[in-house]
DNA sequence: TTGACTAAACTAATGACATTAGTTATATTA
DNA sequence: TAATATAACTAATGTCATTAGTTTAGTCAA
């Protein structure tokens, strides 16, 4: 025993994220961890500082790769059809790792620079994507405000099951996304 | 000492409910409500079944407090000016019970049959405000979810420290709902 | 090759917590 | 006033996170 398991902090995060998209976020301890790398729980202290820090990991590791997502699905598209994509791309990846992206829900506070720079960088992306109406600033921050309201608020009710009548729910994202674009053109 | 203090789960649930909303959900244990009640933890079991049960019974609560919010919000009022009343009462729940608002966000499913009619009543609600558009039940019902994931989204948002900017977040309350409502109105 | 060093694993211990079983004591009510 | 129901209790167990201190496996320089 005592056999060196080459762990590192990547690999202890890339164990914490397959737990919580498979058994729930809930499931994620130190010690069903230690458990899935073969291990007992105070090794772990030698990659992470803690159930605090690891849970920091994985929020800002799911905001890396919620961005990511959507910039791989807006290559080659611009205006609304732009944003639509990045949207189906977020709500995409919480379906696909809902662990994950509870973590970064879950988080009770963004005060982590690190964490907070992810964020920062998300928010810069759909900045991006709004380019090309011609807002002011102040107005494009509202609009991103509005983006993600609408794409997190859709996630997370479609994760808890909020959305129990059998209604097809990628077109009640696309209506929802539509509409919202449909009335930012008109120039009420 | 045994003093009998009254308690019954009404109590219980209101106490949950204040540490919930000063402290924050993660501060709810049966160590500390017991504390706060002036009790042992195993007596909080005559009152209650668990700590799931607890927060069942919470985000029960939660649901039909926010319905109550709306309900009030809207009186004298109908369409688009309705809506934007009850999005409002919405999101200023949210702002003022964090913690039971939290409560129910953070329930893992919604399978329990009495948090599922409370959700109900929710929705139920919300297409009451849809009858004057004429919309079909489907694109209601799309309409529905839209509305919910705005106005959760927003919060959820908002709660969590998501606006980092300095920007008015009424005004951004304020664009998002009636850019949808816009939105809703134009025969695309 | 060996010796020293670094770091990754370990054991042991503590403290917070939820939960259950079984007991005591206080109201209520017949 | 006696009997019953029940709200509180104590005691015990098990899970978990965390810290301190120890052992041991790789690494690297002499």
């Amino acid at each position: 025993m005592a056999v060196r398991q080459g762990l590192d902090t990547e690999t202890v995060l890339q164990a914490a994220i397959e737990i919580a998209d498979v058994q729930g976020i809930e499931q994620v301890t130190l010690a069903a961890l230690a458990a899935k790398l073969n291990v007992k729980t105070p090794s772990l202290y030698n990659h992470i500082k803690g159930l605090p820090d690891l849970r920091r990991l994985m929020s800002q590791r799911s905001l890396q790769d919620i961005k990511a997502a959507m910039v791989d699905a807006v290559i080659g598209k611009s205006g609304d059809e732009a944003l639509l994509a990045a949207g189906f791309a977020y709500v995409n990846f919480a379906r696909n790792q809902p662990g994950l992206y509870d973590a970064m829900a879950a988080l009770p506070d963004l005060e982590d620079p690190q964490v907070k720079e992810a964020s920062t960088q998300v928010v810069m992306f759909i900045l991006r994507l709004l380019a090309s109406y011609s807002l002011s600033e102040e107005d494009a921050l509202h609009v991103v405000r509005g983006f993600r309201s609408i794409v997190h608020g859709f996630s997370s009710l479609e994760m808890k099951n909020g959305f129990r009548m059998g209604l097809e729910r990628n077109e009640s994202l696309r209506r929802l996304l539509t509409t919202y674009l449909r009335g930012l053109s008109v120039t009420s």
